[in-house]
DNA sequence: AATAGCTAATGGTCTGACCATCGGCAAATA
DNA sequence: TATTTGCCGATGGTCAGACCATTAGCTATT
């Protein structure tokens, strides 16, 4: 005898949908049905339905408006938004984040040196202008530092490798703020760092890995 | 005049609760109050509260057993539980995945060489060990392989690092039984595969990162 | 001392109702 | 005719109450 299987009717629910969801079925920015026929399809109430649809909504999969209906979340950064909800608990682990987003900056580097396109590198090249422009304007300034990263995490070409780097950085963007807004370092620390990221662009376009 | 912000009932609960586990104060394993004494405390509706405590248990958070209350789980496995949705619907990238993975484990290799304690190493051993009585068995052999990699990640000390790690791998492993169960090289290919772990954990007693 | 049966507590589910908001339509207005 | 105003239905959000299945712990029987 083995424990016999007890399936939450929510669970069901949500494997129906997400199953749909992965099969292509409810694409990006359908709209599902309203709530009281989906209780008519699925023969369960509102209740179990709506438990569903909301644990669907909070990981980023499904989004409710009110008077207008449910739909299915249009980009695919189900990555990120989960990302998102596990650091949450693990905020005090700044130093392994900031660790893991190291490694992870460096080897996105690596490969988009093999694989960025022109396109990928005209991009980062107008990040770092924007960055030139901003030295004077921190905000600007580090707005255009993070873009030039996301680039290089975009030339990658590999949609979880970015996804990662986006949302370590997301969470460490604050940190790094503090940190090269120090008045006394700002001047001397932003043209330091403008420099050396023209050094990576430049070993990018030479296909330096 | 700026937008109106509009919260919602369960998120408010979400964000409330969450809050509590973060401060600790809501240790894992602790029991929370009975739903309908939650409900008197928050002032809300069952209906609210209970789509507040689904989209806790479906990350990881809470867990509800029937009969005998709702508990926070002990281990701080979110990110997992998080990547684990995120990958769900990203399955078709296993490209980029193996990718990831690759990249994760020789950069976790890196940092273990550094930091692998004689117990970690010790550990490592014992698997290989494994690996080797299960030479002729491919699914001792692949367990042994898998808990090889995910020690070495363990012995980066670092935790977010373990957990993407152990995420991908999860999410490959099918796809790496399949590879080495081919019939035709399943001996040779064990035997080549044994041989370079024990190269890598070589060079990790030796600190050779 | 061990077992069987009972009871209260609890999460899970269903139903019906009401509210706030949104889109669209029609009537009123300039 | 073009614009605005007001209304109405649809829809998600919330609430209250009820019932069910399961669990733990107690009690009485054996």
């Amino acid at each position: 005898m083995r424990p016999v299987q007890r399936t939450s009717v929510s669970d069901a629910i949500i494997a129906q949908i997400t199953d749909l969801i992965e099969r292509n079925v409810l694409k990006p920015g359908d709209r599902l049905p309203p709530e009281r026929e989906l209780c008519k399809r699925f023969q369960v109430g509102r209740s179990s339905l709506r438990e569903a649809l909301r644990s669907l909504s909070m990981m980023g999969l499904l989004e409710g408006r009110v008077g207008e209906g449910t739909f299915v979340c249009d980009k695919g950064q189900y990555v990120e938004r989960a990302l998102q909800w596990g650091f949450l608990l693990d905020r005090k682990k700044l130093q392994d984040l900031s660790e893991t987003r190291m490694m992870l900056e460096s080897q996105n580097a690596y490969l988009a040196a093999e694989r960025a396109t022109p396109a990928d590198l005209a991009a980062m090249a107008d990040a770092l202008a924007g960055m030139a422009e901003g030295l004077a304007d921190a905000g600007r300034f580090l707005a255009s530092d993070l873009q030039f990263h996301l680039l290089i995490a975009r030339a990658t070409h590999n949609s979880i490798l970015y996804s990662l780097l986006e949302t370590t950085r997301n969470y460490l963007q604050e940190w790094i703020k503090e940190s090269l807004a120090e008045p006394s370092l700002a001047g001397p620390r932003a043209e330091l760092s403008l420099a050396q990221h023209r050094q990576i662009l430049a070993a990018l376009q030479r296909r330096d890995a």
